[in-house]
DNA sequence: TTATATGCAAATGATTTGCGTAGTC
DNA sequence: GACTACGCAAATCATTTGCATATAA
C-alpha cells in the first residue's frame, strides 16, 4: 500500500461522481504533484482487483470508477454524461427466470438507466 | 445507399453473432474486397442513427453492432466474450418505480446479463 | 534486502478524420 | 452536375507496457 495507491483509494471513496480515470489523476495530482497516470491505471486496476472499488464498464469511450462497491446500478445523463447512483435491489428475480430458459450459466446482470439529469433538464 | 452500405447491412442482418466493427469489415472484405475499414466504421454510424441498426455498449473494449433493432437484451460470455440475445420483455416497471423517485427523467436502460456460454461450460 | 511499485515515455488498439477521387441520384 | 461517400493514411483518444530507479515490507 503505497502513497499513491492511498491517495488514488480516499478520493475515490471521497466522491460519488464515479470519475474517469483522469479526473482521479487530476485529483490525485492535487496532493502527490509527482503521481503519473500510469500509477493511476494500474493502481486503479489493483484496488477493483481486490474489491476496495468497482471499475465500471458503462456506456461511453471512458471507463469509471466508483469508491462503493455495494451492488447498485448506475443512471446516466444523456446530455452531459454524468452518472449517479440509482439505490434499487439486486435482479435475482429476473436472473432466475432467465436461469430457465437460457443455454448459459447465468453469474450476474449489469443495468443502467438512461435519462436526464436535474440540471441538464433545467437548462434545456 | 451505396453498395458498401448495403453490403454492411446485408451481413449484418444475416449475423446474430453481434460482431464487432472488426468482424464486419472482413466480412464484408469477402464481398467488397476494395472496402476500407473506415467506410465501415462511418457506415455503422449511419445506419445506427437511422436506426436500421444497433450499436451495442456492452462490457469489453470494443462496440458491437446488432441487425436487429427490437428492444432486447444480451448475456455476454465471461470466458470467450461471445453475446447471445435473451428474449425478454423491457423493464417498463422497474423503469415506472425509479420514474417515481429519481431526480432524473427517466428515458430507457441497458440491461446486460454476465455469464457462461455452453460452449465454455463444455470446455472448462 | 528483496520484491513490488513508480515515473516517464513509448507502444498499442479502437476509432475518427482530412483529403483528393469516385459513385450515386 | 452537385452532393455524398469512398479509400487511404495519418491523427486521436483511452489505456497499457517496458525499463531504469525508488519505495515499502
Amino acid at each position: 500500500m503505497t502513497q499513491q495507491r492511498r491517495v488514488i483509494l480516499e478520493e475515490l471513496q471521497k466522491l460519488d461522481s464515479h470519475p474517469t480515470a483522469d479526473e482521479v489523476y487530476e485529483r490525485a495530482r492535487r496532493r502527490l504533484p509527482r503521481i503519473s497516470l500510469g500509477t493511476v491505471y494500474r493502481n486503479l486496476e489493483i484496488l477493483s482487483e481486490c474489491g476496495l472499488i468497482q471499475k465500471l464498464e458503462l456506456g461511453g469511450t471512458q471507463k469509471r470508477f466508483d469508491g462503493r462497491v455495494e451492488n447498485h446500478c448506475h443512471v446516466r445523463c444523456i446530455r452531459c454524461g454524468c452518472i449517479s447512483d440509482v439505490p434499487m435491489a439486486p435482479l435475482t428475480t429476473i436472473e432466475n427466470r432467465l436461469r430457465g430458459t437460457s443455454d448459459y450459466e447465468i453469474i450476474g446482470s449489469r443495468l443502467e438507466f438512461i435519462g436526464v439529469c436535474p440540471q441538464c433538464k433545467k437548462e434545456h
